[in-house]
DNA sequence: TTGCTAGTTGCAATTCAGTCGCATCTGTAT
DNA sequence: ATACAGATGCGACTGAATTGCAACTAGCAA
């Protein structure tokens, strides 16, 4: 009968295990938040929530476990448009990439799926033959609620 | 005679007097880096430069007029990976914008303008009813050198 | 020219995000 | 069970950016 903690795992998990990375309590606390989190977090959001789940987790521990999420190209970061001071956010990275959109007055923040923007991406790969691992297309501007 | 200073305004002094923003010896030495700079600069090297022109520059004023020039929409500030530890870069905002692309192996940075890039903001702007004031499209990868 | 004043600056202290060194602990392979 | 590479907690630290405040000055009006 296996543990609760490894019951279904998620599918962060499924990728540590696959790639023979060590899983531990901390790091399970960690991207059980990351997998379940509906919205992009910052650290220390990151931070509270995984005590919750493992109160013995550390601020170090978030930053390593990230730093390694973003190697293993299983998060993305961002800035959106720092609206609130210089930290970053973090998100699961899913099938399709998506841009972000941030409204300079009321705060929001919107997702966007574009054909264009994969497209744009193989025109980058294509015409400057980079080899393109990450990619963040941030906008700044107003919502339909506060253009007018 | 006109001083010196005032001699062939650059375009970023020019857009203050037209906005009757006060001009200062220390925003003339910040704007004249920024003009003249032939790449992405963060805020350290700024102030280093300016100090050149103007020994009396501050850290602070460095700060302040770089967000008096994003709040104007006169300059981008990038990420660019954040190869380097988590300072921004900034850059005149040209004409036409652009895409970054940052090589992850020898930190080459390129740059990229592209209609599928504008295209793609057209479609933000018009399918999300959202009104853009900035967009950072940065992408990490491998050049062409560092792909093989 | 001369003052006036709102806006700007320098400075030092401060905040804040993120990193690091090291002793200790633990997951995993044997 | 044991060994040990690798992960953790802790606290100190770094580096970027901000702030409060007294002093200064650009730009304007008299
Ligand atoms: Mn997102
Ligand atoms: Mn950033
Ligand atoms: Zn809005
Ligand atoms: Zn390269």
């Amino acid at each position: 009968m296996p543990l609760p903690q490894t019951e279904m795992p998620g599918r962060l998990q499924a990728y540590f295990s696959e790639r023979g990375i060590r899983m531990t309590q901390q790091r399970r606390a960690i991207l059980r938040v990351m997998e379940t989190a509906s919205k992009h977090l910052d650290a220390a959001q990151l931070l509270r929530k995984a005590k919750k789940l493992d109160p013995q987790v550390d601020r170090s521990t978030v930053y390593r476990t990230l730093r390694l999420l973003k190697r293993q190209g299983l998060i993305d970061e961002l800035d959106l448009m720092h609206l609130n001071g210089e930290k970053h956010y973090y998100e699961r990275k899913l099938n399709r990439d998506h841009i972000h959109m941030a409204c300079l007055r009321c705060g929001k923040i919107m997702e966007f799926v574009s054909d264009v923007f994969d497209a744009l991406k193989g025109e980058v790969e294509r015409d400057c033959r980079f080899h393109i691992v990450v990619s963040r297309l941030e906008i700044g501007g107003y919502c339909a609620a506060c253009s007018k």
